[in-house]
DNA sequence: AGGTTACTTCGCCACATGGCAAACCAACAT
DNA sequence: ATGTTGGTTTGCCATGTGGCGAAGTAACCT
């Protein structure tokens, strides 16, 4: 199965679940320890703290112990480049149409005009 | 386990595996036919068709049978979203910082300097 | 010391996912 | 009509995930 794990594979993956999204959430807010965290859902502690160690593991967040409690923070790097990847082929996407509604639009200039061509879409 | 699955809880899950991102990085440089996209990959067809099928779910991408061939087209509005999540929740982390910079930059006109103290990060 | 708090680990279960091979169906092509 | 091509379905298997309760450990409080 998918091994070989790139850093986006567990990135995307800890943001699929809508729990570990609003811990990203929370703590985007500010840090906070792991019992805070566990407030908001109607989850058990253990079940929690499996997300903490998937939203650790993805490089999202980052935790350290002092004393008994446990703080996490965010580290905004690993959103970075999961927003990165995505602007990047948003992009291609628009300048693929770009190109494509150049090219029809200079055939339409050498042949007849037919305004509802424009928009429309074969798919 | 997690039914009720938002949009962005599909969306995520889809990116979350190579394959499927390679795939939609292919399409956001153009339309394909499914046997078109499996051929860089080295996985057999039934594979990759879940993987389609995946995609499609998630609203990633749509396809359209004519004939007896395939075609698959990106659908970025999805991709839209996912990214103006992770924007948004990097943008709360940013200001949150500012706002902590600038209260950290204020006690310190009111105290003694310690130019140490501006870079130093307790986690 | 003894209790409380805050995690942590340990099974355990149900289910989704990624992979394959093999059989199957529907269009073209000849 | 028959073969070929392109997709599709159908099992099947191994692994990962999300959830729980119960028991364990390591601070901190009194």
């Amino acid at each position: 199965m998918a091994n070989q794990h790139h850093g986006l594979d567990r990135a995307f993956a800890a943001l699929a679940d809508p729990t570990r999204r609003a811990i990203v959430a929370r703590l985007s807010r500010g840090e906070a320890a792991v019992s805070a965290l566990a407030e908001p859902f109607a989850i058990g502690l253990p079940t929690l703290l499996k997300h903490i160690r998937v939203l650790e593991r993805s490089g999202l967040v980052a935790t350290a112990k002092s004393g008994r409690v446990r703080r996490c923070a965010l580290v905004p790097d690993a959103l970075r480049e999961a927003e990165a990847w995505l602007g990047a082929h948003i992009t291609a996407w628009e300048s693929r149409l770009d190109r494509l509604e150049a090219h029809l639009a200079d055939k339409e200039r050498k042949a007849g005009h037919d305004p509802a061509r424009d928009t429309r879409c074969d798919l």
